[in-house]
DNA sequence: TTGAAAGCGCTACCAG
DNA sequence: CTGGTAGCGCTTTCAA
């Protein structure tokens, strides 16, 4: 490989044009008054040496990096079961940051409490201008620590207490859940059960509530409501619990839609028919869900508008004025063929 | 809130210890020496200020970012769909990354051809110091792109054609897709068809070749073959297509799985039974796969470990001094219950 | 309208 | 073993 030259900088092109850094920055921030025919010089000697500012100059000059940050929670080796690698929320988020010259670094965790330190070395570092969390958490602590940070940070998801933070909640608290119970009641079930997220998480402690307090306008009281992580394989583990101790159960609600495939798998292994038998319910409306038999009811809800909605916030919270507005639906039923009527008699 | 003092410098720490930053950088960086206690008073100095070195500020004087870029085309609007989000491959690179210091930027772009620009731009910006190429493409400029913006770069997959680019292929070429083949014939299937990914991918071409090879041995030539975009619902469409003109098909292979999956939706509402009336395999060995009924006879591969093992690579071609080497194991033939002997008769 | 000079926070090179 | 100095590439006063 031959030497390759050094990179143009600014004082190259300024050398080229006959002109003062100065006015190079000048064209190219347009600020100052720059005279019609320097500016012309100065942006053909640019475009000759193929000079772009460098990235980092500008980070230290402005003490801002112009990146947000992103950091997940990776709790095992395999991912792919993980629904917490928001691939829909990064699709949203990253072309609305990159519309403003925003990059959008990634960094994962193995362990839930290295979060704090890598946001304060993100920050401290002064590697990214703010953050975007996720994984909303009861006893979350990182509202607090971004504040000290003096680190602008939106919440996808709602704060587990009142807190002044910027978020973008899921819709109303467990928006989606009462629709879901009324489904289900009206075509006659009773005996429900909720294989749910995690404990700790609001998003699944507000859905939770919601449910129940659905179901309560109706009298009923899930027969069994378990906790544990976002896993099909956890799901399996626990339907299968679940149908030992309550054989009569009539329809089950999965935290996710993976976990109800896993779910649905251990009912037909043990014989049993869905719909016809037990009526199964998942949870965020993965494209999956419409192509597997039975097709999988589900409550939709749009991670790409909320990652738009998102960095839009998160935009104006770091100085930058956005007209542009998102829309963010509520999450909706999606009434498909994995529930049906309860099984007379 | 309150105004918040100004970051500390490595001046502040220097003079809080009573030494020169010289003395400071040295220490942070265990260059040089430096007398014990000089040590120990500026590290004291430093946690008291709760200092830590300015990541842009190091970059523009050392001229490296420290981050590397991952770019990836996003075809639609909705990803979920799009398996070209590679969840695990950055699962596997980032925190490889992340051990030497590394952050992942992560771009995506609408048009195929914008990602020329992209890599330009924060090449240019100095934005990153190497890049991870993905989604290898028949034609593909990227790698002259990388050699002559002078940026690191490691190709996850295969090269259209002799390159001296560095790159992780999806092991040998087209593998899993023989025994894929063998299993089939040894089910007794004759008329096989391929519901491919894109033309102009490598791998996708690589798979198909070595599939047709494969068939060939026992002089079987496919009855259809389609190409076009990874998504179920493209899968949809070819398959039913497929049904239409050799309705005597009995197995049918998929680029995918979601695809797969998508093909069975399509079988099954048309009153074939998987695997009784037509066997299905998948490729790519995502977990859904497991919990369908009846579950996908695929290929796996694992991606975590390509992108660990590509993180080393990449780590290598910027300067880094790696040890460590990650196990990459060939894609493999995961027989489930998707596939069937072929019905007598 | 233009440019000289200072300096963002850090590290490398030398001289002491 | 220690520190002064120069400078990475850029922007921003401020003076001409």
């Amino acid at each position: 490989m031959t030497e390759r030259p050094r990179r143009p900088t600014i004082t190259d092109v300024a050398a080229l044009a006959g002109v003062s850094r100065t006015a190079v920055s000048k064209v190219f921030n347009d600020h100052g008054s720059i005279s019609l025919a320097t500016e012309a010089r100065i942006r053909e000697a640019a475009r000759k040496l193929q000079w772009t500012p460098s990235a980092t100059a500008i980070a230290l000059r402005s003490a801002r990096s112009w990146t947000v940050g992103l950091i997940l929670h990776r709790p095992g080796l395999e991912p792919d079961d993980d629904p917490r690698l928001p691939v829909s929320l990064i699709a949203g988020l990253e072309p609305v940051l990159a519309s403003r010259g925003y990059g959008l670094l990634l960094q994962t965790t193995a362990e839930e409490r290295e979060q704090a330190q890598t946001y304060r070395r993100l920050a401290e570092a002064k590697r990214v201008d703010g953050v975007v969390l996720v994984d909303s958490m009861i006893g979350d602590t990182r509202f607090e620590l971004a504040r000290e940070l003096g680190l602008p940070a939106v919440l996808v998801g709602t704060p587990w207490r009142e807190d002044p933070i910027a978020y973008l909640g899921h819709g109303t608290h467990g928006a989606g859940m009462p629709e879901a119970a009324e489904h289900l009641v009206a075509l006659g079930h009773r005996r429900i059960a909720y294989i749910d997220g995690p404990e700790h998480q609001v998003d699944a402690r507000d859905r939770a509530q919601a449910l129940a307090a659905a179901l309560a306008r109706h009298a009923i009281r899930l027969v069994a409501h378990t906790t544990g992580p976002y896993s099909p394989s956890s799901a399996a583990v626990r339907t299968a619990e679940l149908l030992d101790r309550w054989p009569d159960v009539t329809a089950i609600l999965y935290g996710e839609d993976t976990m109800a495939l896993a779910g649905m798998h251990v009912l037909w292994s043990r014989g049993l028919r869905v719909p016809e038998d037990v009526s199964v319910i998942g949870y965020n409306g993965i494209e999956v869900g419409e192509w597997v038999q039975p097709q999988l009811t589900t409550v939709r809800r749009d991670s790409v508008q909320r990652g738009r909605a998102a960095a839009v916030v998160l935009l104006r919270l770091l100085g930058q004025h956005v007209e542009q507005e998102y829309l963010v639906e509520e999450p909706a039923l999606v009434v498909r063929s994995s529930t049906g009527p309860v099984r007379a008699g």
